[in-house]
RNA sequence: GGCGGCAUAGCCAAGUGGUAAGGCAGAGGACUGCAAAUCCUUUAUCCCCAGUUCGAAUCUGGGUGCCGCCUCCA
């Protein structure tokens, strides 16, 4: 059993097998930072972060690539409405975008490159191109001739015709097809501009991501993603761009989310109808977002709503309540041999490897949550029933929790130790106390007082257990 | 016009031939000083029609409805 996934280019599923045994080249489109992300450019973040975990889980090296596309007709409006420089929005929202990603669980990237420090690459590739008799020069602007590559649409599914057929572009610019696309546009006053063969200018959106992918993974990658309004164009013109150049296929598994919806709508800046990520962090826990975006398929839309944030955000308190129950058991119950380790731990391994195998089919991350909640139940069941614990059989559903999370990273990070717990301590030994002696009054005014500072206390037939409200 | 996706219980959502995972919400019960949590029980002729098959949510054809891409967009 190994990994299948959905090829875009084939538009079928297809067993993974990566170019060099053991190793994942894995690039994402990642965002132009021009502003806060919203809450569906953080979809495919979230996404992909699992699928790069369950291949590391699986045990690839992944190296995972995500650029910052930081020179852009946006950035340049944006930051000359804000009388700041490109590069000051640029490192402004570069940072803003590292505290929103991290605070949904986002593992860091091996590489974030940038456009703007890749000229060198950029402009030797449009040369090339150039060269090759795939681009050519116009008034300062360099375009490629989509009718020079045979292969043109094959990602699309539509030949240059179809395509041009349902296209609403302008025809006005220095273009021999109206499909010929900018891989470097001349500079105007008052943008900023790199020089170049073909005078002072900056590149094209599509061209940064074929420059940057090749440095850092070679000419052929195994994995690329993106939302899947990328396929067409962007994604159509890296293949392009960098086939033409190298003569090699650039990327043998093409990989795509589905949009988020919102009022079963396409979530999407030019409509307007967005929600920042960092304003659905105030409004939600981050990870019950994080568990809102796996419990669909990847590549399905979902509709984000608060009706559905909420049903998420519940569904956690679940998996959160079993996780401390098991985490009290393991410290704090009674524990001795039963016999029972084996049993439990026979039924672990067992989801373990329904989990492998829903993961493996196109990484399903809405079946791995039956998964993880089967094993919740399991644990539910044998924490209520038992009043001696086995050991093994404590570890075996710790075990199971901590490798799935590797991968789903919706647990909670560990309390913290220190000064605060201690108090908390001393305040439920006193309610404890208080209620020992039928003073429900006392016991009552000291649960309140640690609710509303978020403790919720659970009085248990072993002693109390506490935890923070997520 | 071309290309594509989706339609499963009140809600969210898995499931590509053998009579439907999981979560949320609801109802009843157990436990509890009260809570909370947990456990048990309970809720689906899988959009419609026709076909293939011993057998279809799953395959084929035809409808209906919703969404998207072909322009910057995750």
């Amino acid at each position: 059993m190994s990994l299948v996934l959905y090829n875009d280019l084939t538009r079928t599923k297809e067993p993974f097998v990566p170019l060099r045994e053991g190793h994942v080249g894995f690039y994402s489109c990642g965002p132009t930072v021009y502003d806060y992300f919203h809450i569906g450019n953080a979809r495919p973040f979230i996404v992909f972060d699992v699928l790069r975990r369950y291949l590391e889980f699986s045990g690839y090296r992944v190296t995972f690539v995500q650029n910052f596309t930081d020179i852009e007709d946006k950035m340049i409006a944006r930051a000359n409405r804000e009388g700041i420089t490109v590069r000051q929005l640029a490192d402004r929202f570069i940072a803003e975008y590292y505290k929103d990603a991290d605070a949904l669980g986002v593992k860091r990237a091996t590489h974030n490159p940038l456009a703007t420090e890749h000229m060198d690459e950029i402009i030797e590739l449009v040369s090339t191109l150039i060269k090759k008799g795939h681009a050519y020069e116009s008034e300062g602007d360099v375009y490629f001739d989509v009718k020079s590559f045979s292969k043109y649409g094959a990602l699309s599914k539509q030949t240059i015709d179809e395509l041009q057929a349902g296209a609403r572009i302008d025809v006005t610019e220095n273009k021999r097809h109206p499909l010929d696309f900018a891989l470097w546009k001349a500079a105007k006053e008052g943008e900023p501009h790199w020089t170049s063969p073909w005078g002072e200018g900056r590149p094209g959106w599509h061209i940064e991501c074929s420059a940057m992918a090749m440095k850092y993974l070679g000419e052929t990658l195994d994995i690329h993603s993106g939302g899947t309004d990328l396929t067409f164009p962007h994604h159509e013109n890296e293949i392009a761009q960098t086939e033409a150049a190298t003569g090699k296929p650039f990327v043998k598994y093409w990989i795509h989310n589905g949009y988020l919806l919102i009022d079963k709508e396409k979530m999407s800046k030019s409509l307007g109808n967005f929600l920042t990520a960092r304003a659905a962090l105030e409004q939600f826990p981050a990870r019950a977002i994080r568990f809102f975006m796996l419990s669909a398929h990847y590549r399905s839309p979902i509709n984000f709503s608060e009706d559905s944030l909420h049903q998420a955000r519940a569904a956690m308190d679940r998996l959160d309540n079993c996780w401390s129950d098991l985490r009290y058991a393991i410290d704090s119950r009674k524990k001795g041999e039963t016999g029972e380790g084996k049993e439990l731990s026979a039924r672990f391994a067992d989801l373990e490897k329904k989990f492998r195998a829903v993961m493996d089919d196109d990484f399903n991350t809405a079946g791995a949550m039956g998964v993880i909640f089967d094993g919740v139940k399991i644990i539910n069941t044998y924490l209520k029933e038992n009043e001696i614990l086995d050991m093994e059989a404590l570890r075996s559903a710790e075990n199971f929790f901590v490798k799935i999370d590797s991968v789903m990273g919706l647990l909670p990070a560990e309390a913290d130790g220190g000064d605060e717990e201690q108090e908390i301590e001393k305040l439920i030994a006193e309610r404890n106390e208080a209620r020992k002696n039928r003073d429900f009054g006392r016991s009552d005014e000291i649960r309140d007082d640690l609710a509303a500072r978020g403790i919720i206390l659970e009085d248990t037939p072993d002693g109390t257990k506490w935890k923070k409200k997520a």
